[in-house]
DNA sequence: CTTGTGTCCTGTAGGC
DNA sequence: TGCCTACAGGACACAA
């Protein structure tokens, strides 16, 4: 699932093959898949656009075109972005939409479940479908993003830390993978309320948050069922991982086997012994 | 405002 | 083999 990290590493591949390279052409496979406007309008004003720059916020990833208008892309659980050349006829399995650039190259957005979604916009009105841009909190690796900042957020809520941490409103790109993987490392469990957080573990759980995105994007991602760069290659975060997807394993600390629980209705993997349930107080 | 639950989606895995 | 169900989960709508 891609998170921050993944759509970094995305966005970052993709640049030096995209930018000022202007679209050509473009077919919708899925028209689910295109949040807005219509696929009509989609098709027709996108045509012709420049690709001037590109930058990621949170999960989103950002396509600033010419003409004041930009093309967001949402992952969410299983999108890919692909590049490769047109004369390589690649067909790739569940495709949605494809782009053609004028160097000759394609984009194509793949995604198995059809939750992924990519959004055209003008002038920078974003469109109710996509509030979610608009009400991001700050990203871990931002150096605003400090203990008062998440004691501010999270010190009154009653919900489990990490649900608050899945929200985006609190820490922008952070998703599964990360969230588990820093609760681990903070030595907190993923069940606690929030408002039972000492400081020193709001502390912990910022630098850990901080060290595992820059980790994850030094990894260029995690690759577990479904990511995949633009070159179709994988990231290597999942082999450093101390709980993501290690489920029954032992912890790489104590040796306990790792356990999930269902938070959310998300699984959540960690480790009942280096993670206590129990308030610690230092 | 906050919290928890249901929904969107479809391929895959596991049960029988 | 083949049908069925549960599951994966980010974001959002909605109810309480």
């Amino acid at each position: 699932m891609p998170e921050l990290p993944e759509v970094q590493t995305i966005c970052d591949e993709l640049k030096p093959y995209v930018i000022n390279k202007r679209i050509v052409g473009v077919k919708v496979f899925r028209p689910k898949c295109i949040g807005y406007p219509s696929k009509y309008s989609f098709v027709k004003n996108i045509k012709n656009k420049i690709i001037k720059q590109l930058q990621r916020k949170g999960k989103y990833l950002i396509l600033n075109l010419s003409d004041a208008a930009a093309l967001i892309i949402h992952l969410r659980l299983s999108g890919k972005l692909l590049l490769f050349k047109e004369d390589e006829h690649i067909l790739p399995k569940y495709e949605r939409v494809r782009f053609y650039l004028s160097n000759k190259k394609i984009l194509s957005f793949v995604e198995p479940r059809v939750l992924g979604r990519i959004y055209l916009i003008k002038d920078n009105n974003v469109p109710d479908v996509l509030k979610g841009l608009k009400t991001l909190g700050l990203e871990p690796i931002d150096k605003n993003f400090n203990f008062q900042y998440l004691s501010q957020k999270i010190k009154k809520r009653t919900a489990t830390i990490k649900t608050l941490l899945l929200n985006q409103t609190i820490a922008a790109g952070v998703g599964n993978i990360y969230s588990d993987e820093a609760l681990f490392l903070a030595g907190i469990h993923p069940l606690r309320q929030a408002n039972t957080l000492s400081q020193c573990e709001i502390k912990k759980l910022t630098k850990a948050l901080k060290h595992v995105i820059a980790s994850g994007i030094k990894s260029k991602g995690t690759t577990v069922s479904d990511y995949l760069r633009p070159n179709g290659s994988e990231g290597t975060y999942q082999f450093q991982s101390f709980v993501f997807a290690r489920e029954g394993q032992p912890c790489r600390i104590c040796q306990t086997p790792i356990e999930f629980a269902k938070i959310q209705n998300r699984r959540t993997r960690f480790c009942p012994n280096c993670q206590k349930l129990t308030t610690v107080n230092y």
